[in-house]
DNA sequence: AAATCACTATAAGTCAGGCT
DNA sequence: AGCCTGACTTATAGTGATTT
């Protein structure tokens, strides 16, 4: 980002690069992309990087024009994608897509986390497909330690919620399996049906809701990418 | 809520010396 | 000359506490 160690050539590759590649720079973009525009949102989908970091890519997001910042008087700071911002959204839909097509998935399954796969789902879940009434579902996956074991989406007027202990409702459906099964179902890699059937997965509680699970779970958009290699 | 700071760890780059 | 190695330097990232 700095001048001094810039890579030195006119191409427009290289300035988009200098702008992009330094770590975690094009996952902070992605990010913005599903959605997040406060400073703890950003933190929640990116777990792994630091708060002084993300601070730092901001910062230097703001200055090449990719977003801009706006502080309230009661403290909080809302960030927004530029319009030049929005026009990476089909470059890190290109990205996601190329690994989705030629990576190997058992890669991806490398790296499971049970909060960043509740996260996506969140945003994902298709509520219009959903009752209108308020909506309890449980995901619980028995390998994991107590504190991630079990987590709660709550459905209520259009609005997801994400909880890692009981909210307290009624759960409308309880869905338990292994995270591995799920992180494949939500990549498109497998199908409830297939899981429920191999009984990976397991569902149970309300009828329709479990029938029409894989239609209201909205899926990651990589799902659909065709893969080259398994 | 959104940083900021001081500190530590690690990766990347530079360069001299030795070997064939 | 060309290549490898290892010591050293610098830049970057992470941690955990603290601040506004």
């Amino acid at each position: 980002m700095v001048e001094r160690d810039g890579y030195g050539q006119f191409c427009p590759v290289s300035m988009a690069s200098e702008i992009l590649c330094s770590r975690w720079t094009t996952l902070v973009v992605r990010e913005f992309l599903c959605g997040s525009t406060r400073f703890n949102e950003l933190r929640r989908g990116l777990p792994k990087m630091s708060p002084a970091l993300l601070s730092k890519r901001l910062k230097e997001l703001e200055q090449s024009g990719v977003i801009t910042v706006t502080r309230s008087a009661n403290g909080i700071t809302d960030y927004q994608l530029t319009a030049a911002g929005e026009e990476l959204r089909p470059l890190i839909i290109g990205l996601g897509n190329w690994a989705q097509r030629w990576m190997e998935s058992r890669l991806s399954l490398k790296n499971l986390d049970p909060s960043l796969l509740m996260w996506d789902m969140r945003r994902s879940l298709d509520t219009r497909r959903l009752p209108t009434r308020r909506c309890t579902i449980q995901f619980l996956y028995p390998e994991l330690s107590a504190a991630q074991k079990s987590w709660w989406l709550v459905v209520e007027d259009g609005k997801v919620d994400l909880c890692n202990f009981d909210p307290g409702y009624d759960v409308d459906l309880l869905v338990e399996g292994s995270l591995r099964s799920m992180t494949a179902i939500w990549m498109g890699l497998t199908t409830i049906r297939q899981e429920t059937d191999a009984e990976t997965l397991k569902l149970e509680g309300d009828r329709v809701l479990a029938r029409d699970m894989q239609e209201w779970l909205g899926l990651s958009v990589f799902a659909k990418t065709p893969r080259m290699r398994a």
